[in-house]
DNA sequence: GCAAAAGTGTTCTAGTTACACCCATGC
DNA sequence: GCATGGGTGTAACTAGAACACTTTTGC
C-alpha cells in the first residue's frame, strides 16, 4: 500500500518528555535507547508517527504507553519544532510534549521500536539522538516556569505526602533552597492541601503527617479567579 | 508531479494571529477572507502549507508576508492545533504563530489566496473558516497572560510613545483599570524606558514626553536575573 | 477661560523575608 | 541518649494599593 499527494509533504511525530522524582528527590527523565535507525542504540525521547485518526494528545498518549507502558498521567503540549534538518532522514516535524509522573507508581518496560527504557538523572544526560537534547531542555525551563504558578508539581509525587517532600520537591526543580517555615504557612494558607490525619511509617525519626492535593477545590477555585503560587 | 508515501501523511499549515492597536488604542486583529474553497468568502487567520525547504517559523513569516503584506514583525509559537476533524477536507495539523504589530507601519494588503484583509476589533469578530475562533482565543489569553511579565506590549506601539498610550494598551490587553501614578512609578522604576526630550505634537491638550522601549538594556538586564513585571 | 489630558507623592495595608528552638521516633 | 527530620510564630521589611490636585496646551 503507498499514497500518492500532490505535493510533498512533511512527517509528523510526537515526542514526549517524562519527567519523574526518584527517592531521594533527584528529578528524573525518561529516554529509551533506539533499537532502529537513524541513531540506532542511542538514548532519545519516546515518540513516534501521528496516525491520521488520532489527536495530536492522543497520538502523544499511545506512543507513551507503547514505548514505555506508561498510562493515564499528566501530559502537555511543549513546543512544536519544526527546524529543516533535524532529522537526517527526512522533513520531520515533531510535536513535543511533557508528561509528569510519580515514578513509584510505575515499572517502566522498553516495547516496539525501544530496546530499552531507562530514568535519567537530569544532571547526567547521555548524548540525545536528533535534537531531543534541546526538546529537553525546553522542557526543563517550562516545568521549572510553571511550577510557581500552576498545582502541577502533585503529578511528580504519590497521591499522598509530606509537606517536606513537597518542598524538596520544589527546590529541585527550581534549584533554590526555600524557606521550612514559610513554605509550610504559604501552601497551607491556600487550603489545597487535605490533611489524612495519617501518618508517615518506616522511618527512623519523628513521622510527618501525610496530606493530599485537593484538585477539586482547586478546579473551583480557579473559577474564583483564585491564583496558585509559591 | 506528485509524491508517494509508505505511509499515509498529515497535511501541516501554520496559521497566524496577528494582533494590532488602533489610534483609539482598541485591540485588533487581522483576518482575511478566503478566496477559495473549503469556507469560500468566510474570514480566516492569514496562513497556509509549510514548505520542505523551510522552518515552521520561517513559513509563518512567509505565509504573513504573502498574504497580507506585513514583514518582520514580532511572531511567536502558539500552540498546535490537530484535531481528526478540524478540516474538512483532510487531515490537517496547524501550528499557530501570533503576531504583534504597529498598526500604523503597514497598510494591509490582500494577495494570493486571500481576496481581502482587513482589521477587526476582537470583540466583534465575525464566525471565522475551521476552528481558527478557537485559535484566536488560545492567543488572547495567551497574549493577556504574557504581557504583565514580558516587554511584548511595545510591539504593539510606535516606536516613539507616551506613558498614556502604553497604560491604555495595558488596560486594553489585561482587560481592567489601572492606577495612573502607579503604573508610571513603576515603568520608569525598571529603567527600560528612554526618554527622547521631545514632545507629542498635534494635540490640543498639554503635550506628553515621548519615550522609547531600550530593548538592549533589557536584554542586558534579563541576563541578571531581572524580571520585567507590570 | 475652559476643556482635555499630563504630570506628580504620600500614607496605609498586605505580603514577603528572615530567623531558632523543642518534639517525636527508631535504634 | 543520640541522631534525624518534624513541627511551629513573630518581628522587620518591602512592595502594592489607594488616592487628588496643579500644569500645560489648543481653541
Amino acid at each position: 500500500m503507498s499514497y500518492t499527494y500532490k505535493y510533498p509533504k512533511p512527517s509528523v511525530t510526537v515526542d514526549c518528555v517524562v519527567f519523574g522524582l526518584d527517592d531521594a528527590q533527584k528529578l528524573k527523565v525518561l529516554l529509551i535507547q533506539r533499537g532502529i535507525a537513524p541513531y540506532q542504540n542511542k538514548w532519545a525521547l519516546p515518540g513516534g508517527f501521528i496516525g491520521l485518526d488520532e489527536s495530536i494528545a492522543t497520538a502523544a498518549a499511545r506512543e507513551l504507553k507503547e514505548e514505555t507502558g506508561i498510562d493515564k498521567v499528566f501530559l502537555e503540549q511543549l513546543y512544536t519544532f519544526g527546524e529543516v534538518d533535524r532529522d537526517p532522514r527526512d522533513r520531520i516535524i515533531t510535536v513535543a510534549y511533557y508528561a509528569l509522573i510519580n515514578i513509584g507508581e510505575y515499572v517502566v518496560k522498553a516495547r516496539t521500536d525501544a530496546k530499552n527504557a531507562k530514568w535519567f538523572s537530569v544532571e547526567e544526560l547521555p548524548p540525545l539522538a536528533f535534537d531531543h537534547d534541546r526538546i529537553f531542555s525546553v522542557a526543563k525551563e517550562r516545568l521549572k516556569g510553571k511550577l510557581r504558578y500552576q498545582p502541577i508539581g502533585f503529578e511528580l509525587l504519590p497521591s499522598k505526602f509530606t509537606l517536606t517532600q513537597l518542598q524538596r520537591l520544589y527546590e529541585t526543580v527550581l534549584e533554590q533552597k526555600l524557606d521550612k517555615r514559610n513554605f509550610r504557612s504559604k501552601i497551607l494558607k491556600m487550603k489545597l492541601l487535605v490533611d489524612l490525619e495519617e501518618m508517615q511509617a518506616g522511618v527512623s525519626h519523628r513521622p510527618a503527617k501525610l496530606y493530599q492535593f485537593d484538585k477539586k477545590r482547586y478546579q473551583e477555585l480557579e473559577q474564583k479567579e483564585f491564583n496558585f503560587e509559591i
